[in-house]
DNA sequence: GTCAGTGCAAAGCTTTTGCAGCGCG
DNA sequence: CGCGCTGCAAAAGCTTTGCACTGAC
């Protein structure tokens, strides 16, 4: 777990590298970035955080490995309801989902087992082959109230 | 049930009444737009509709409309992943989730009590105080498999 | 008559695309 | 040393805002 990151970065280069994918200094960086914060980061954020640490990325390039990532399932593209696209590293060991604040815009995450499992048994169900599910709670953050 | 249509659209207006707000033609018209669709309508989507019934609407107001329905809670916003924001009724019984499939677009409606139960277990133990959830999953529909 | 509601146009944001040059493999 | 990756700038959506005018109460 204390290498749960490294793992991830590694995996991911390795992915990208066995797809005859080259590692500019962009894609490398974004990763790194995703993989250091963890949970829920808008394009505009890891820009910042780049940009912040003297690494000279276009947005345009932080959009483009977060396209790839994603179509790779090595990312998560979230939307939490605000209009902007969040990403988050998909963890090898199971995954999350988002509380947010709409008051104050704190995000949350959580894990539930027995959510988890009711939402297989709907997919099930469903007449679908479901790839990805996303699950977000929208109310009041006990700061808030 | 049959009636259910014609009840949300009145207690709408009752409640925008009630608020002292005034009914205008772009605002009647969007209310009508959504309670005869039901589920899951862009502001373009709308917006079409209506120019196509010859009502001489703004895009603006269609969003505007929206903004007031939504912060009444009697149209809930809802983001299906492709950076549009959808929007339907909120009906007095119940509430339902979505489908998506990554292929073709095309989105279906669930509903699941014993997805219901395990939310609110969740919601429950939170540490928030959970207003509303969304639910969507992503997939492939039967007929694009 | 007053002031909320409206349509149009323009601005604002996020995200995507075009392009010339750089640099990984 | 070819072609994929990159940064910059411009374009392309979706959504919001400004403004003068209309129309509901």
């Amino acid at each position: 777990m204390a290498s749960r990151h490294a793992d991830w970065t590694t995996t991911t280069l390795e992915t990208l590298a066995r797809k005859g994918l080259r590692g500019g200094a962009a894609r490398r960086a974004v990763i790194e970035q995703l993989a250091s914060q963890g949970c829920c980061l808008t394009a505009q954020e890891i820009f910042d955080e780049l940009r912040a640490s003297n690494r000279r990325v276009g947005i345009a390039s932080v959009y483009r490995v977060l396209e790839i990532l994603s179509s790779e399932r090595l990312v998560q593209r979230i939307d939490l309801g605000s209009g902007v696209s969040r990403y988050e590293p998909v963890w090898p060991d199971g995954h999350h989902h988002h509380l947010v604040c709409d008051n104050c815009g704190q995000v949350d995450a959580f894990e539930d087992t027995g959510l988890e499992r009711a939402l297989h048994k709907v997919e099930a169900g469903s007449g679908y082959t479901v790839a990805a599910h996303d699950v977000v709670l929208h109310g009041t953050c006990g700061r808030c109230r």
